[in-house]
RNA sequence: GCGGCGGUAGUCUAGCCUGGUUUAGGAUGGCGGCCUCCCAAGCCGUUGAUCCCGGGUUCGAAUCCCGGCCGCCGCACCA
């Protein structure tokens, strides 16, 4: 714990973060982030983008969609059904118990098989009231059956009965965009969306510093797919990184020492599709590269009873660390149709896509032509609006009658059955409609963001500093005058514009000692530091200072902003001194 | 939400048990200056604390009691 506790004090000390609204007690599960904590995690974001957007960029795309959404969506996604947990106290030893949970698996232990799917408080209560279902621990009596919602609610405009909710995953706004965004990338598929932005979760008991927070920011990717078709086109590139996983039929056996096996081994297996082996193979390489070794990472398959409730499959990405044992850091589910489904269902609106056949067949389709006397007859003049939401919605209209069913609502009229003809009609094609399934990596930033920085901490001797890799580090580099003298300090403070100029960002400081300035620089891992001395002015060179070795070369003032382009881009600090032809020291 | 422990300058901490020389002490840091030419050196000055909040006991509370807030640990929860 020492050095969590080193860690803590420079967090606190040099302001990475803090609790938010600390001058009024403060409240749990919210964090304010200091000017390091901020430039860290936009490092981090920007890495992640560099990892699982740019590359593909011709495949996934970026949108940013707000973080509060009307109470429709969150009724189609199924948040405010499965979102709620039923929670019952025992009266006697104060354990609480989810509810369904413990009706479940008390009927269980007698044999009956029930679901509780979807009852409500009263009903549950019923149930436990019924089979005099007590206290599993003390045999004491239960409670009553409180529900707790762990969606933020508010309400949107002055009236109030126009609920909404903070969006506990960026997910949703991609999935309600989906037909727009599908028109963008012109239909075809795969393609992906990626969404970095903040969530909100209202927690029963946040705890643990950033690993449980209300408020936090997600980086995710809703990858959609033709559920017959799940091959990534990208696979071959990461099809030799190592995964370490345990798959669920291990999980099951109470395994938890993770098989390292290739991407392409853990497809082949069947443990998961290529999408999200690809995926896993890339969030492995990732969190590698912010300075988590493989060895202190797993993907833990989730039981069914375990897993989201739109979750077909799904693994959690665990890091060790010192503080809190194995944490999660992303999620990568397989939601197949669930949320598109859901909200084709709910909206009215189609959330297809379509996949050529081989050879053209020839299909029945069910054409709907409007009945124009019978709508005249309910919506008079707005004829024309109500048979253009009918045709937009055919498709849907045809499908809902189909099931035999008397009356659809296409956006906000209500069509009754006599309204339209029905006809079927052959038709030949090769297009054949779909609703993707979607894989979906996402990611906590504030986690990984502890992560590397626990990871960073290096304690040596009596030095204490942070090894962050060079691209995510808050400061690019430290401009430290040796002595504060008049024209270093001049010299220092030129560079310190010019570097800043060129997009690095610059520590300059040139009170106190020598030593204890690089000590101050290391603590927040900048990883370089240039020293103006008593040759700068005669003959324009300044040393530059390896963080983790200490080592130092002589450089000309005009290739240090070269020898920081190299650094932050991965070269080592010896090779970029070899490629700059830099003298010893 | 339950139980245990804790909360003193930016940071770390002494004092609390045993209430009163404590205008709450130290270290480190911040700021100004001197000195300083390579890995947390020295000197001078200065700045720093709602002793978590509220209430109670008492002549007197950082100190004792009660309630709350926040944090840590365990249990529960984490769709």
């Amino acid at each position: 714990m020492r050095r969590v506790e080193l860690l803590e004090e420079i967090i606190k000390r040099r302001l990475l973060y803090w609790p938010s609204s600390e001058i009024y007690g403060g409240v749990g599960g919210f964090y304010d982030y200091g000017p390091l904590g901020v430039q860290l995690r936009r490092n981090i974001v920007e890495k992640w983008r560099r990892t699982f957007v740019l590359p593909f960029q011709d495949l996934i795309i970026e949108v940013e969609t707000p973080i509060i959404m009307p109470e429709p969506v969150f009724k189609a996604s199924g948040h405010l059904d499965h979102f709620t947990d039923y929670v019952v106290g025992c009266t006697k030893c104060g354990r609480k118990y989810r509810a369904d949970h413990l009706v479940e698996e008390e009927l269980a232990k007698r044999g009956l098989k029930i679901s509780t799917e979807g009852l409500s408080a009263a009903e549950l209560e019923r149930l436990i009231a019924e089979h005099r279902i007590v206290c599993p621990n003390c045999g004491g009596p239960l409670g009553r059956v409180e529900s707790f919602n762990l969606l933020f609610k508010t309400t949107i405009g002055p009236y109030s009965e126009n609920a909404g909710y903070l969006r506990p995953e960026t997910a949703q706004g991609i999935f309600v965009a989906f037909p727009r965004l599908a028109e963008y990338v012109g239909r075809r598929h795969p393609f992906g969306v990626a969404q970095i932005g903040r969530v909100a979760r209202n927690e029963i008991s946040p705890r643990g510093g950033l690993m449980r927070l209300r408020e936090f920011t997600q980086m995710e990717i809703e990858l959609f797919f033709d559920p017959q078709n799940p091959k990534c086109p990208y696979f071959a590139e990461v099809e030799g990184l190592e995964i370490p996983i345990v798959p669920e039929e291990l999980v099951a056996k109470g395994q938890t020492e993770p098989l390292f096996l290739t991407a392409r081994e853990v497809a082949a297996r069947g443990y998961a599709n290529e999408w999200m082996a690809f995926f896993m193979a890339l969030a492995a390489k990732f969190l590698k590269e912010l300075g988590v070794p493989l060895e202190r990472q797993k993907f833990l398959g989730k039981l069914p009873h375990e897993r989201a409730h739109y979750s077909a499959k799904s693994y959690d990405q665990m890091v060790l660390t010192e503080r809190f044992g194995w944490v999660e850091v992303s999620g990568h589910a397989y939601r197949t149709d669930y949320d598109l489904s859901g909200h084709m269902r709910h909206s009215g609106r189609e959330m297809y896509l379509e996949r050529r056949l081989p050879a053209p067949k020839e299909v029945e389709v069910v054409r709907i032509y409007p009945n124009p006397n019978a709508i005249r007859e309910k919506y008079g003049d707005r004829i024309g609006e109500v048979i253009k939401a009918i045709k937009e919605n055919e498709a849907y209209v045809a499908k809902t009658f189909g099931e035999g069913r008397q009356e659809v609502t296409v956006g906000e009229y209500i069509v009754t059955r006599d309204m339209v003809f029905i006809k079927t009609e052959k038709r030949k094609t090769d297009l054949e409609k779909f609703i993707p399934h979607v894989v979906e990596p996402s990611f906590g930033l504030d986690r990984i963001m502890y992560a590397v920085l626990e990871h960073a901490l290096a304690e040596e001797g009596g030095r204490v500093y942070l090894r962050l890799p060079a691209d995510v580090a808050p400061i690019n580099v430290c401009i430290l005058p040796i002595v504060k003298r008049q024209d270093y300090v001049e010299i220092g403070r030129s560079l310190r514009r010019e570097l800043a100029t060129e997009g690095f960002l610059v520590w300059y400081d040139d009170e106190g000692t020598i030593g204890s300035r690089y000590a101050a620089c290391d603590e927040i891992g900048v990883p370089l530091a240039v020293t103006i001395d008593e040759r700068t002015p005669t003959d324009g060179t300044v040393t530059i200072r390896d963080r983790d070795t200490r080592k130092q070369v002589r450089i000309g003032l005009r290739d240090v902003a070269k020898f920081l382009a190299a650094v932050r881009k991965g070269v080592s600090f010896d090779e970029a001194a070899k490629a700059l032809g830099a003298m010893p020291v």
